[in-house]
DNA sequence: GCCAACGTTGGC
DNA sequence: GCCAACGTTGGC
């Protein structure tokens, strides 16, 4: 899977005039500008046995283990405000160019009409290529899966077998234990390799998270029908059911590990075993395993050849730890953080968590580097101290803004026994401290009601599904990629879950305002993420996280007039608005009625407020490019204002279109 | 049983 | 051939 793709408008790239639009498919990269710096040469390996000093830190995607497959698919190109928008006024020609090659058509969008069931799409001539349609515009109710017991919870998006179309609506399927579903049915059926095998990457969007029938874990789903775990799959192949039992009951499976299993026959299983192995410690749907830089201050970083390291322990930068599938997940990464935040230097803050006298496999001859550890002027007293507080312990944390200083606050519950890795981080956002509801209705912009009562949460629920929306709506809004983090997920949850809890005390507050590196601001965006899902946003806006990392906010409603608008948020909190794709320009009014900076949830909220207030220009009619029997086509100027007062049926460059 | 160390290997 | 980072293992 690579979530390189996630491509949230759908199809038409045509301005841009370098996609040749033949599949259709939506392939949306996060610009480069906003990818770690690439460093294009190495400058002669060093062998991993000699230390050696820091050679700049090199950020690489392509890693060793992890395939990060790729596809022919054309990439779209940049269409962020500050490349694509910038480059229309800056590169007249080149933009003029792509609009001669393809005027922004647009299909009259009739909402009212899409909306009525029954209602089917007109067979188009060129679809894909003229209709800007979005996905989120497209008639899109036949192809959810409808189950008349529908979980709030897990629910994940998937594509129906035979559904690969390039205009892939926002898809929901329930969890497998809801469904039935014969394994030769998935795969006859052309559900090939979710999630890796997804055609515009939609589906990448959506954390597949599930939890494990027989251990609880959670997990991400590889494949539909997955109920177990990674460890719980693993020994449920070692003793397969009999083929046509899916979901058996599973015996509570003694998990003992056998070694000498029966051995691996076939090359197909060798292969499948070796993709198995290779993806094993990552779910590629997290926000670790979505982060593509090393922090370079973790202990696995400070390891690294490439941060000056020894290269003993060999591992990936623990802040990439997959939340799910990592061995390494999580105890030492809260560690991390709040010693980061505490300012205290990065060599201190991951030196052993347990005294050891002396470490496995040292080689009589090597230097004692317990040494080094007084080099670096560590006392464990400092060191156990530091981890006690925060892995014995439940901790939560928040991002607090004030005078332009970020804070961490972490809220540490006494109480709390020891809990486990997962139990941490699961914990970590169930301070609903920072936890704000937002009124589905759009009033009061700017003020964000302080979560009282779950129950608002659940009436919402019903709410939208009293009003006809499609099933994505009932799913507590914003709720999809919470799976991340921790937030409980359906109704009873809601109910029972830790809100009902009252959170203690924020004990701690720690300054970040020191150095801001490149994995700082990726959880800085993370974390606006984790504070947007634990909103709940204006009608029917959810925000996605895909790689980069960039949050996007999609308005799932197609009665929306923002149906076909997309807010991008990227590192450093710069934010574009696109509508079908196609981003607004720099000089559109709503940019300067909002921060430059999305940097707060508040911010976030006002904004998509505002956007509703708005509606999208419809263009105007391109009359010879309709036969009588088409449906009716518009285009919009070259530089349509795209968003437009809702009272307007198009903004001022379409209603006097200079073209033709 | 834990984990530092490291052999190993897929991906490039 | 290099590198990232996985799985394994011996020392504790
Ligand atoms: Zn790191
Ligand atoms: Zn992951």
């Amino acid at each position: 899977m690579d979530l390189n793709e996630v491509g949230l408008g759908s199809g038409c790239d045509e301005n841009f005039g370098e996609d040749s639009m033949s599949s259709g498919l939506t392939v949306e990269l996060p610009p480069d500008w906003l990818k770690p710096m690439e460093e294009d040469e190495d400058n002669g390996a060093v062998g991993p046995k000699i230390p050696r000093k820091v050679r700049g830190a090199k950020v690489k995607r392509g890693r060793g283990r992890p395939r990060k497959p790729r596809n022919g698919i054309t990439n779209a190109v940049d269409k962020w405000r500050t490349t694509s928008s910038a480059a229309k006024l800056n590169h007249p020609k080149k933009h003029q160019k792509a609009i001669i090659q393809s005027p922004n058509t647009t299909a009259q969008t009739d909402h009212s009409a899409q909306e009525s069931p029954g209602a089917s799409i007109p067979e188009l001539k060129n679809p894909p290529r003229l209709t800007r349609a979005s996905m989120l515009n497209a008639d899109t109710s036949k192809r959810f899966v409808h189950s008349p017991s529908l979980k709030v919870g897990n629910v994940s998006v998937r594509t129906e077998p035979g559904q690969y179309t390039s205009e892939l609506p926002l898809q929901l399927w329930l969890h497998p234990s809801l469904e039935r579903i014969s394994p030769s049915k998935i795969q006859s059926g052309g559900l090939p390799n979710l999630p890796e095998a997804s055609c515009n990457g939609i589906s990448e969007i959506f954390p597949r998270i599930s939890e494990c029938e027989n251990c609880g874990t959670p997990f991400s789903i590889q494949k539909p029908g997955d109920k177990f775990c990674f460890k719980c799959r693993d020994k449920e192949e070692k003793n397969p059911s009999p083929a046509n039992i899916v979901f058996k009951k599973a015996p509570k499976p003694k998990l003992k590990k056998e070694k000498a299993d029966t051995a691996p026959d076939g090359a197909e299983e060798d292969e499948d075993d070796g993709l198995k192995k290779r993806n094993r410690r990552r779910c590629g749907q997290c926000p670790a395993c979505l982060l593509d830089s090393d922090c370079g201050k973790c202990d696995f970083c400070i390891d690294k050849p490439k941060f000056g390291g020894v290269n003993k322990k060999r591992q990936k930068c623990r802040l990439r730890q997959c939340k799910f599938q990592s061995k390494f997940q999580f105890r030492r990464e809260l560690i991390q953080r709040t010693t980061l935040a505490n300012g205290i230097t990065p060599n201190r803050k991951f030196k052993r968590q347990k005294k050891r006298l002396k470490r496995g496999r040292r080689k009589p001859w090597e230097k004692d580097y317990d040494d080094e550890e007084e080099e670096i002027g560590l006392s464990d007293e400092d060191d156990e101290e530091l981890s006690y507080k925060v892995m014995g312990k439940k901790l939560d944390y928040s991002f607090k803004e004030e005078n332009g200083v970020v804070y961490v606050e972490a809220d540490i519950d006494a109480d709390m026994p020891s809990v486990t890795e997962e139990d941490l981080y699961y914990n970590m956002s169930d301070s609903q401290d920072s936890s704000q509801v937002m009124d589905s209705a759009p009033s009061a912009p700017n003020v964000l009601p302080q979560l009282t009562d779950p129950i608002s949460s659940v009436a919402m629920v019903e709410d939208m599904n009293q009003n006809g929306f499609l099933q994505i709506e009932m799913v507590r809004v914003g709720s999809p990629p919470t799976h991340f983090f921790g937030e409980a997920l359906n109704a009873q949850q809601l109910v029972s879950g830790s809100q009902l809890e009252p959170t203690p005390v924020i004990t701690q507050i720690f300054s970040l305002a020191a150095t801001e590196t490149e994995s700082d601001r990726d959880l800085a965006l993370m974390e606006l993420f984790a504070s947007l899902n634990q909103t709940v946003l204006p009608a029917h806006w959810i925000a996605v996280i895909s790689r980069g990392p960039v949050i996007q906010l999609l308005q799932c409603s197609k009665l929306s007039n923002m149906a076909d608008t997309v807010v991008q948020i990227q590192k450093g909190f710069f934010y574009q608005v696109s509508v079908q794709n196609q981003p607004l320009l720099l000089t559109h009014s709503i940019y300067s009625q909002h921060p430059i900076y999305m940097r707060r949830v508040e911010d976030v909220a006002s904004l998509l407020l505002d956007l509703e207030g708005w509606s999208v220009c419809q263009g105007y009619p391109k009359l010879d490019m309709c036969l009588p029997w088409e449906p009716r086509m518009c285009v919009r100027a070259a530089l349509c204002d795209l968003i437009i007062p809702k009272d307007q049926e198009h903004c001022g460059k379409c209603s006097q279109p200079v073209e033709r």
